[in-house]
DNA sequence: ATTATATCGTTAAGTTACTTGACAATTGAA
DNA sequence: TTCAATTGTCAAGTAACTTAACGATATAAT
């Protein structure tokens, strides 16, 4: 809409352009050229030449071989990766992982362990410390050369308190100070982030959804969460709590939610409900793989995403199930948003189209002409 | 979010700002000083005194009266209503609303005329068209005058075809192309729009929606659309059929819709569903004024709508039961786009607080705390 | 081997659209 | 009458591009 006041950061243009340059060397594997730059930012090669030559002298980015052939080599450039590591912590609701990689994003090392994130911020925390140290030891690194930490949570990131705020599966943890705790123990900058949106940015970046301007990723795990790229931008609406596709009504009267609601999404396709399914159904006698599981209670929704990998019937058609439920959401979305990409995410995602086949048969007929001709679902 | 891919537009900058500018000043009734729109654009009144030498030698801009005091007199700059005239267009699915008015958003005179949008647009344009001459004489304009057009109507557009394409409500206008017809006919810009969108940058510009970021309208008619404006910018999705609220899933064995799905939004709280529901009621033998319509079939929705003002009890049901569905589509909306406001717009909300009640009430019992608190219900 | 052609990176001059800072014009209040 | 407060304007300066020419390499053709 051409009705927007805004005017141009004048000071910052160039700090604008330094930025998507550097995004764009570190997010094309590698290197690239000076010229493909201009090209892709639009602008010309006289102006890209200033740009880098000030990021080569900050050290930020080297000149390495030459690449292809027709004329004069162009000079590759990539993110110089002896600047400094970075941490990466996924703090999920059932399982942690802590990640180091260099500055190019170049992985060095991961650590995944089990936790229940109900424990709240005074257990949960102190762990994650305990497990960088392993990791910083096991990879042979040290803590002062970490240069920046991004850490992603399954919960509404208030960005002012560098906190999540009343999360739906996070009990304990509202407004506790996480980015505080964190700048403590790093002493550099810190990034939190909602889980689907550092999906969303990643697959844009790396992935699927590479250029795609408008796009969704959904997260399906304990909880179930989305990323919303628009117009090529991250969008987090007011209070940094879009996108939670979890807690939308499928059914005004179905099952309760954690919540306190009925019908949402997460109560009919996260998690708990595949695990809940899945008991169900053993302790009704019925005939499956996941009888091997003993007490039934114990049973998970990895488990039943393995048995539906070995094969099993009852598992595949819980999962089928859970999926037609998520293409109802996803087809609500999709009227809303009109993306042209929405890539489904978290561990369900692992069985293929055998999860992913229910969902885009619903999202097909549930979902305005329009909007599902032009969308594209996938993992 | 940073790692968007910009460059400044270097050659149209300044048309933006002038753009800006311009809004501004038809925006601010009473006028607006050079110093003001410096302030509100974040530029220098010495840009801002540039600009307005470009505008007001365009004769687009004039000079009025001195405005306060403290000081030298600012000089108020309004837009030159005598510039041209501008007509507007409201395509409804029942109603056919044309609207006459100056350069400076004076209203001069309108029309509205009972139309069955699915006669297809061989039989309508041509009625709009003579409803457009008709305005013209008897507000003692000639065609010649009108130097802009807007259209909105009630489905999707396709900018590239100036049509709509795959309307639910609109059989028969399947990628006519309206903007040709009217182009032909008025020989100025057309501007074709959904009624929606068009109803959100209004409220936005002009109502209780000022200068609010991320704001939804959602327009409660026959159909039940939405127009989104995310991050101060009005969003269309890829192929501009964002925003279809009226076919989100609200139970998923709910009823038939005329999309050809079960539960859609439209199917439970459209204008169709109301008329419907109070049909049944009368055929049933309940007590009501509606009865004295006669056949019950012929109820329309305003006939609910005017009964409930009377104070009729079945009206008034009906209504609230409705507005309980949209709050639970609005508090899906909510949860994903974490708006700070959300405005109901249509005939219904001419009600009030009768229908509105249960809109809110719904929504902050449906969607999650975070989102539900930072978001204002209005009409 | 030499020349032609193509592409890459650099440099210098020009342009746009602002900002800075000085200044005249206007007004209400001391 | 003088002063302080504002508004609007003007001239000079600046950031961040663009244009255009040029030198540096590379492959392909003669």
């Amino acid at each position: 809409m051409s009705t927007t006041f805004w005017s141009i950061p004048t000071q910052s243009t160039r700090a604008w352009n330094r930025h998507a340059t550097v995004d764009l060397i570190r997010f094309t594997p590698g290197g690239i050229s000076r010229v493909e730059i201009a090209r892709q930012l639009q602008l010309t090669r006289a102006a890209i030449t200033e740009i880098i030559n000030e990021l080569v002298t900050l050290r930020l980015v080297r000149e390495v071989e030459s690449l292809q052939a027709g004329g004069r080599h162009p000079i590759a450039l990539e993110i110089n990766p002896h600047l400094g590591k970075v941490i990466g912590i996924d703090l999920g609701a059932t399982h942690l992982t802590v990640l180091l990689s260099d500055f190019s994003a170049q992985v060095l090392g991961d650590i995944e362990i089990p936790i229940n994130i109900n424990d709240g911020p005074e257990k949960i925390l102190p762990r994650v410390q305990e497990t960088v140290q392993r990791l910083l030891r096991e990879s042979g690194s040290s803590l002062s050369e970490i240069c920046a930490a991004g850490i992603g949570v399954p919960g509404p990131i208030v960005i002012s308190a560098g906190a999540v705020g009343s999360p739906p599966i996070m009990r304990g943890w509202d407004q506790f100070p996480i980015v505080d705790y964190f700048l403590k123990f790093f002493g550099c900058p810190i990034s939190l982030n909602n889980d689907a949106e550092l999906g969303a940015v990643g697959e844009w970046a790396y992935g699927a959804g590479r250029g795609v301007h408008n796009l969704a990723y959904v997260k399906v795990g304990t909880g179930i969460g989305s990323g919303l790229l628009l117009n090529g931008q991250l969008y987090r609406g007011t209070t940094g709590s879009a996108g939670e596709i979890g807690h939308i009504t499928i059914e005004e009267n179905g099952p309760q939610c954690s919540c306190g609601n009925r019908g949402c999404l997460e109560a009919l396709a996260g998690g708990r409900a595949i695990s809940q399914r899945a008991t169900d159904a053993v302790l009704n006698g019925q005939r499956t793989l996941l009888s091997a599981i003993t007490p039934p209670q114990m049973i998970t929704a990895r488990d039943v995403i393995n048995a539906a990998r070995s094969g099993d019937l009852l598992a595949q058609n819980i999962l089928a199930d859970a999926g037609s439920h998520l293409g109802t959401a996803i087809a609500s979305l999709v009227n809303l948003f009109n993306p042209s990409m929405v890539i489904v995410g978290g561990n369900v995602s692992q069985i293929g189209d055998l999860f992913l086949e229910p969902v885009r048969r619903t999202v097909q007929h549930r979902s305005l002409a329009a909007a599902s001709q032009a969308v594209r679902i996938t993992t």
